[in-house]
DNA sequence: CTTAAAACTAAGCAAACGCTTAGATATAGA
DNA sequence: TCTATATCTAAGCGTTTGCTTAGTTTTAAG
């Protein structure tokens, strides 16, 4: 046999997520990569096969990270209030992650959103869809709402979420609060 | 004298505020440019300067190409029913113009939300709070609201404006009405 | 018609990109 | 201890990036 790995897989990943986050894919070359996650590009190549690879891995450990959170709303038992909660959450965890740069999926979905990396956009479009489902869940615990209003408050909801996590990286706290309350106002 | 150019600055502009509008600023090479515009490098430069030239004068002809859009919304008499026809507008224009690419300002604005580039972020910064004082007059018409209320819902509609132009990206028609209805229900 | 100057073409610059490879180094099993 | 082999370093591959420049073509004024 021979030497191993003088580094953690799971460590660095979390370095290149990190990075990725706050650069986005096109804008975070494989050099600053190296750099910030401490190891040598041939290392990189070794252990995720090339930059993409990377990047699919850093977005598993991104879902892994938030993971908690999404249990947490599918758990609840509060309908329309847990999707409120799920809001809050959602913008309050990178917060405490020590990071300001909304949410690092629907980043993602709207650097790919006109290219044609299949891989990227069937992932990413698959996490809208499962977001879409859990809120259609919440709304028909309210039985006072027919299935058409269900449908259009969970596409206004998913449209919502989507805009917060692009405004919470230019926005301040007040205003994205403003924004949250407002928006369950009328569901 | 000597010749003159064999190319109106004016048409070659539009050309290049398409590619751009359509991939972004970094996603568009000056090799991309020159094809679509159908003039050499050396005339891009010429003309602009460089590419971030040529980029501010392809926000600029975006702006007068909207213009009729933000005078209509400036001069319209309805108050709040104005901001929602605007919101309308925002998103059949583009749709006119034959792109599907949501709101070119929108797209840059999210593009350079970390980048460093002073020139644009001000005068993205300068954009979005136009918007927002002119949500603010438009509040204001309804003497019912005071004025906290008036700031706190200008914030939101200015998010919801930013969101919808991000979803007109990837969103359908019908979604995207939807999600407009539903944001004015509760103003 | 001549000519000076602007506008053109096309080649090429240095730097950065993703990725590879040759060779040195370290280490687990025999 | 010896050795096979995985892991490391560092240099470099070809391509693309924004931009420049040398040299040719065109044209309006004298």
């Amino acid at each position: 046999m021979a030497r191993s790995k003088q580094y953690n897989e799971q460590e660095v990943v979390e370095k290149a997520m990190s990075l990725f986050w706050r650069n986005g894919y096109e804008n975070t070359s494989v050099r600053m990569l190296e750099k910030e996650m401490g190891i040598n590009q041939f290392s990189i190549y070794a252990s995720f096969g090339n930059k993409q690879g990377l990047f699919l891995e850093s977005l598993k450990c991104y879902k892994s990270k938030v993971n908690g959170m999404f249990e947490k709303f599918k758990n609840g038992t509060d309908g329309i209030e847990d999707i409120k909660d799920f809001f809050y959450d959602s913008v309050q965890t990178p917060i405490e992650v020590g990071n300001y740069k909304g949410c690092f999926l629907t980043n993602t979905y709207n650097e790919f959103a006109e290219a044609e990396d299949q891989i990227i956009n069937v992932q990413m479009a698959e996490f809208m869809e499962s977001i879409k489902q859990l809120f259609i869940e919440k709304l028909r615990t309210d039985k006072s709402k027919d299935e058409e209003t269900i449908l259009k408050q969970a596409n206004y909801l998913l449209l919502a979420k989507h805009g917060l996590a692009a405004a919470s990286r230019v926005n301040n706290k007040k205003e994205i609060e403003d924004y949250i309350e407002l928006t369950f106002n009328n569901i």
